[in-house]
RNA sequence: GGGCCCAUGGUCUAGUGGUUAUGACAACGCCCUUACACGGCGUAGGUCACCGGUUCGAAUCCGGUUGGGCCCA
């Protein structure tokens, strides 16, 4: 018999369903669209292990809604600018970006990111992502920078944009401004100075304490906490600071923690962000210490050119030789490094483009309120994270390999020249300005060479997709997006900027639902990281155990959560795929033709029809929450137990033979309907056993582009019988394997007693009979037993609610109660508590364990379902 | 230091008020039943991180502690 082979399987039908293109968005059809803001991969590298989790959650999402009839819109894309291309590709090719020329190193990036566009749209393949290469984009061609310049002069024309000269975040190694958002906190162990300052006049000597010695060069204040007594008498005066000799003032100031190194401290422009608060508060003024290189200036003296560290060790040289150094302390601190290179960030004031965001900060809560978020507690870390913003977004970047920012610059008076929106997608630095002379003062326009910060691309996908300011009709249908999927890493980046940009851009939300979903971890739980050398590679494992299996892992992580990664459940997801496939073989050799609806229904036939009826249900309300991992865990159960342990077995003997064929209707319509559940999670096991078992009765050329399927109405009847003969068999079939006897083993005689046994049994019979290879079996009300009662339990939900303090003590009570006579206990017992008062307690509050005991004695007995099942070998 | 989340047998995980806590993987025992040995039936293994509180009753709710994660200062 052929058994399932993924490596030949999966393969085989990737590539039938590019052949048949049946993940395609279809813009002329009328069905209701389910739209995915898909988040474009960043073209830095192949994808790691928590990208293909990412997309496959998301795909769970585009099958679940293209079988419900959604005309699903799900983009192939890719994310191909800024710092990240940039930083390989320095390092690949062992170049600088500065040393190369411009336009050189841009073809460099691009032909880089090329090769791993390439090989991420294989490895989507591989997991049997349905992604739309019809509606493909990447974020540097010229038809999506287009837009994003578009944007940008759209905003600068409302008066959103300015050139603002404040302080900020700067990547020495990149040469780049950094927004808050890209900066990243390292704990690095730093060493604390003490060094000597001198009062003025006296010649004091005053002990401060630091951790950047080179900046004294820049020292402006010094500020101790007003609660300091031992060093009230500083106050006001002033010192001298050692090796430049500037003269600084004494504050007090709160924010000092008297605690820390000496109490006393300096404050300097700019050493990070205290500074910076400081030097607001103050009105101290900007000197620039450090230059844009992370060289010290020329205010450092003798010092000025030296890279920061090294002047640093200088200048902790020669204050050790001048006795100016009085100890060194180990010190662990937070400091803020580049999310990209993790160069120790400096602050510099630099002129930069920024947009006004701060003022919006209600307007973007209200839309952030009108987007469905699952889980629904993320809303509160995009709100956080809104209500802590305390500068504008900037938005220029003195990179290479990005979204040039449209516009000249006059030579003479600094105005600003926009690009004509026609003109987009422009390059400032090669094209020549739409006029010739400054419209001000005659001067020379010069291009920008700044480019976009990366986010100002990516935060308008969600127009891109839609085609804004390219079809206004598929724009008022596709906008707002239905679903922004994203990990919970980026809300404050790219679901916040995305929120703002078309808050600013349009006025309406981007998307009616966001989802959110966790990250990958090591399997000893901590985080993956390149410097922890712990990185999983998603290849070798897919290799190794399939798409499916790897698609099956991404189904048992529940939304919203981080986990760590565990390969034991792609094991486990290679055996669903299998016992899947073997479980519509068996359905498929039963089912030659499409079985028609039978006239009337065998009871375990209506039991397991019912119960799929409520797992469709189920899996229904679980998927559109986008809870996966709760529709996987009922579907394996129900496929593989309620479905192949119980109802095959109970019905094999008569699937292919009876000539009602009512076990091949119920086992070609849960079997059908239950493939389709699962082709959301495990898509080529599912075409497979599709095509093998049923596509000779169907229509749709794939299982993907079929229907979902329709729950067959629930039966609580049905389902109380079926339940009842299930649980007969499976005892029986238990009792066997517990007697070493094989399970087809031939049984002379059941029976099975019960007061309500042969309403329960009823047409049942022969299918009870059949699966346990029984000679006869006999249903009977009663049979000569000797039924006693073990004991009582107590039934906790209804004696707690009812007698309250008391019902602990009735509890024990109850359950010490032993020969209980049957007839009385299900009448109803009375209790005496300790303090002497009697309490009747009606059978509802208990539950009788019987016992029953055989007066035929070789025979053995076994209990199931509520019935005594006398079992003759 | 702040916000959000997490802590359940060896490992991973379900469970958000009812006392006998789910399943998987690993382990052990038995069974080749005509879809499946990548299978079936069983066994063993947990004071549900810790402390306190609310409640007749807490893995579940509240407060605190410890450890971990994401984001931020």
């Amino acid at each position: 018999m052929a058994q399932y082979d993924w490596r030949e399987s999966e393969p085989r039908w990737q590539a039938k369903w590019k052949e048949w293109d049946i993940y395609r968005f279809d813009p002329k059809s009328d069905c209701e669209i389910f739209s995915i803001d898909n988040p474009p991969r960043y073209a830095s590298g192949a994808l790691h292990l928590g990208h293909a989790y990412g997309y496959t959650v998301i795909d769970f999402a585009a099958r679940y809604k293209r079988l419900r009839g959604y005309n699903v819109f799900f983009p192939l894309c890719f994310d191909v600018n800024g710092t990240p291309v940039e930083v390989r590709v320095e390092k690949v090719k062992g170049v600088k970006a500065s040393e190369v020329p411009r336009q050189e190193f841009i073809k460099m990036c691009s032909e880089f990111a090329e090769k791993y566009i390439g090989e991420m749209t294989r490895q989507f393949e591989l997991l049997g992502e349905s992604m739309d290469p019809s509606i493909y984009y990447r974020t540097d061609a010229e038809y999506y920078r287009r837009l994003t310049q578009v944007s940008f002069i759209r905003m600068f024309k409302k008066g959103l944009v300015y050139k603002g000269h404040f302080p900020i975040n700067w990547c020495t190694r990149c040469g780049t401004a950094l927004a808050d958002a890209e900066v990243n906190y390292d704990s690095r162990k730093t060493k604390l100075n003490y060094i000597k300052f001198h009062e003025m006049g006296s010649g004091r000597e005053v002990l401060i304490a630091t951790t950047r010695p080179e900046l004294l060069c820049t020292c402006l204040l010094v500020a101790v906490h007003p609660d300091d007594v031992s060093k009230a008498d500083l106050v006001g005066k002033e010192l001298v600071t050692p090796m430049f000799d500037r003269k600084v003032k004494v504050v007090t100031d709160p924010k000092v923690d008297p605690q820390f190194g000496t109490g006393t401290v300096m404050i300097c422009s700019i050493g990070d962000k205290d500074d910076l608060e400081w030097i607001m508060k103050y009105s101290l003024p900007l000197d620039k210490g450090i230059d844009e290189a992370g060289r010290m200036t020329e205010l450092c003296g003798k010092y000025a050119g030296m890279p920061v560290t090294d002047a640093r060790k200088a200048i902790i040289e020669d204050m050790k030789t001048a006795g100016l150094l009085v100890k060194q302390e180990d010190l662990d601190q937070n400091i803020g490094v580049c999310w990209r290179c993790h160069t120790p960030i400096e602050f510099l004031k630099i002129p930069q483009w920024f947009i006004r965001s701060v003022e919006f900060k209600g307007q973007v809560l209200e839309m952030v309120d009108s987007i469905v978020w699952k889980p629904e507690f993320m809303k509160i870390r995009i709100q956080d994270w809104v209500n802590s913003l305390a500068w504008d977004w900037v938005v220029s970047r003195q990179r290479y390999f990005a979204t040039a920012i449209p516009l000249w610059e006059c030579a003479d008076c600094g105005h600003v020249l926009l690009a004509e929106e026609k003109d987009c997608y422009v390059d400032p630095t090669v094209k020549a300005p739409p006029k010739d002379r400054c419209e001000v003062c005659g001067g020379k326009y010069v291009g920008s060479k700044e480019v976009f910060d990366t986010w100002m691309d990516s935060s308008i996908s969600p127009l891109y997709n839609a085609f804004w300011e390219r079809d206004e009709a598929m724009f008022k249908r596709l906008y707002p997006m239905t679903l922004r999927p994203q990990s919970h890493d980026i809300i404050r980046t790219w679901a916040y900027y995305t929120i703002l940009r078309e808050m600013l851009l349009i006025g309406e939300k981007p998307w009616s639902e966001v989802m959110i979903h966790g990250f990958v971890m090591a399997p000893d739980g901590r985080p993956m990281h390149s410097s922890t050398g712990n990185i999983i590679d998603p290849m070798p494992l897919l290799e190794k155990h399939g798409g499916d299996a790897m698609r099956y892992y991404a189904s048992t992580c529940a939304l919203g959560m981080d986990h760590a990664f565990k390969e034991q459940e792609l094991v486990r997801g290679n055996r669903l795929a299998t016992k899947a496939w073997n479980v519509m073989r068996m359905v498929g050799s039963a089912c030659k033709e499409k079985p028609p609806k039978p006239r009337k229904t065998h009871p375990v036939d209506a039991w397991i029809l019912s119960r799929f009826g409520a797992l469709v249900q189920a899996v229904e309300k679980h998927n559109d929450e986008y809870q996966f991992d709760r529709s996987m865990a009922l579907i394996q159960d129900f496929l593989w137990h309620e479905f192949a342990d119980h109802y095959i077995e109970l019905v094999k003997h008569r699937a292919y033979s009876e000539r009602d064929g009512g076990a091949r209707y119920a086992l070609y319509t849960v079997g059908l309907g239950l493939l389709k559940l699962a082709s959301v999670f495990l898509p080529h096991v599912a075409e497979d056993a599709y095509q093998l078992n049923f596509k000779q009765h169907e229509k749709p050329v794939s299982i993907h582009v079929s229907e979902w399927p329709k729950a067959p109405s629930l039966d609580e009847a049905a389902e109380r019988k079926g339940e009842a003969v299930k649980d007969i068999v499976a005892a029986v079939r238990s009792w066997k394997s517990a007697k070493g006897l094989s399970l087809n083993a031939e049984m002379s005689r059941i029976e099975i007693v019960g007061g309500d046994a042969k309403a329960v049994v009823s047409g049942s019979e022969s299918d009870i009979k059949e699966t346990l290879k029984a000679k006869e079996v006999e249903v009977m009300a009663k049979v000569d037993l000797k039924e006693s009662i073990a004991g009582l339990k107590p039934v906790h939900a209804k004696l707690g609610p009812t007698f309250r303090k008391d019902a602990k003590a009735i509890a024990d009570e109850l359950a010490s109660m032993q020969d209980i006579d049957p007839a009385t206990a299900m009448k109803g017992l009375h209790v005496t508590l300790a303090d002497g008062r009697e309490l009747s307690i009606g059978p509802e509050f208990y539950e009788l364990e019987k016992r029953d005991e055989s007066e035929r004695g070789e025979l053995e007995y076994i209990s199931a379902g509520g019935l005594t099942i006398l079992v003759y070998k």
